[in-house]
DNA sequence: TGTATTTTTTAGTCTTATCTAAAAATATTT
DNA sequence: AAATATTTTTAGATAAGACTAAAAAATACA
């Protein structure tokens, strides 16, 4: 009973996921419909479909939350999302802020197989451009350890960029910019309490950090 | 003022396409809706909506035929099409007859960068799997000179294998099993009238061929 | 506790792409 | 040329996914 999903179906599903990871509560319809871009009105109607298909639970006036199989369905996409845009940027030679809305229609792709040779090809990559883990066939991913906000460090400590938490290509052209991507070595050289702004350490010189970019990277103490 | 169209859209416009230049004539409603495998008033529709986006002529009761923007619509999607499935084969080592169902979704993925930097990935191939040509950039395709069917050839002739003019599966697989592929070198040794069935000549083996095989079969004198 | 505000749902409409059934135009045959 | 057959179009219906406007439920707050 395998069901086929409308692209639609398909990305509130993995919206309902992201929302759902980031409060651990039921998604509520209005914050549904504010990710998706669309009205309320439409969310119930979708929220009420994709109940009937046993993907999420959903509680009138309550929200809805994935069930197992809903998850499945999300891990699937995303898994397809992620490989798609390490193909870009590895393989095509893609901008890491160039890939996201491309990797949405490529995502859709209904092929187990095409999935499966496509990791292959690029010999089973664990994170994508954004520093993202990839799901494997089995919808398992792999945890990082001790992972924080560029934004926590002391001073004096030393980190490398594992990820972003915003990968909007405004964003990421700003990290292109400044030499930053994943696997950049950082030291934090000054703090301002004032602004929460900080002036790291690469490649031999000092860059000031607003609090708003030093919030939304992503390092890994050395 | 370039229409955005649905893959639907874009599917009509690719079976105008093929179907008008198998007869150059304007495209009944019926055969249409055969090709389609639809309803021939779904067609008419259809045929309406594209009309007035300036893609195709359409007389009523008269059948259409693409405009000069159609056409490159058209290319553009069949450019698509073939790019994917010699990626499919070359890169991630799918059989030939497993790549059209695939190929076909990913023609529809909307990304002119994508589609290009997949051609260079490629090498700007000029056949696809298929040895059909693949139109480039600006929808100009690659003419072969004096081409066959191998059921043309006459007796003790040698030819290559440069196409099929049947892409199903079944017959794909069908030439797999006798180790006929693009590229394949023959020799007519036999022909026998009254089934218009042939013997011939690969890796130093005899082969029969019925005729339906053998008019799928384009070939190239030697 | 009762009123006001916010959130969510319901009801009804629209568009795209499909369908069936019936009508109209064209083609074929006698 | 009339009758018959085929092809094509029109008319009306349906389903998905969106919308607006209005009703209902939940929440906040005085």
């Amino acid at each position: 009973m395998e069901e086929i999903l409308t692209q639609s179906e398909e990305n509130y599903i993995k919206a309902i996921f992201s929302l759902y990871q980031q409060t651990n509560a039921p998604v509520s319809t209005n914050d549904l419909a504010e990710r998706m871009e669309t009205k309320a009105s439409s969310v119930t109607d979708m929220v009420r479909r994709l109940s009937e298909k046993s993907l999420l639970l959903y509680t009138k006036y309550k929200g809805c939350e994935l069930t197992k199989e809903g998850e499945r369905t999300a891990l699937k996409t995303i898994r397809k999302h992620r490989l798609w845009e390490t193909f870009l940027v590895e393989k095509l030679k893609f901008g890491w802020d160039e890939v996201h809305d491309i990797a949405e229609q490529l995502e859709h792709i209904r092929s187990v197989k095409l999935t499966d040779q496509l990791d292959a090809f690029l010999d089973f990559p664990k994170f994508d451009p954004h520093g993202d883990a990839i799901p494997d066939k089995n919808g398992e991913i792999v945890q990082r350890e001790k992972s924080c906000k560029l934004s926590d460090l002391e001073l004096e400590s030393e980190a490398i960029v594992i990820g972003v938490a915003d990968g909007s290509p405004s964003f990421l052209r700003y990290l292109d910019k400044h030499q930053i991507t994943l696997g950049t070595k950082l030291v934090i050289k000054e703090r301002f309490e004032f602004d929460d702004s900080m002036e790291v350490e690469l490649n031999d010189t000092i860059l000031s950090l607003s609090s708003a970019a030093s919030s939304k990277i992503t390092v890994q103490l050395v």
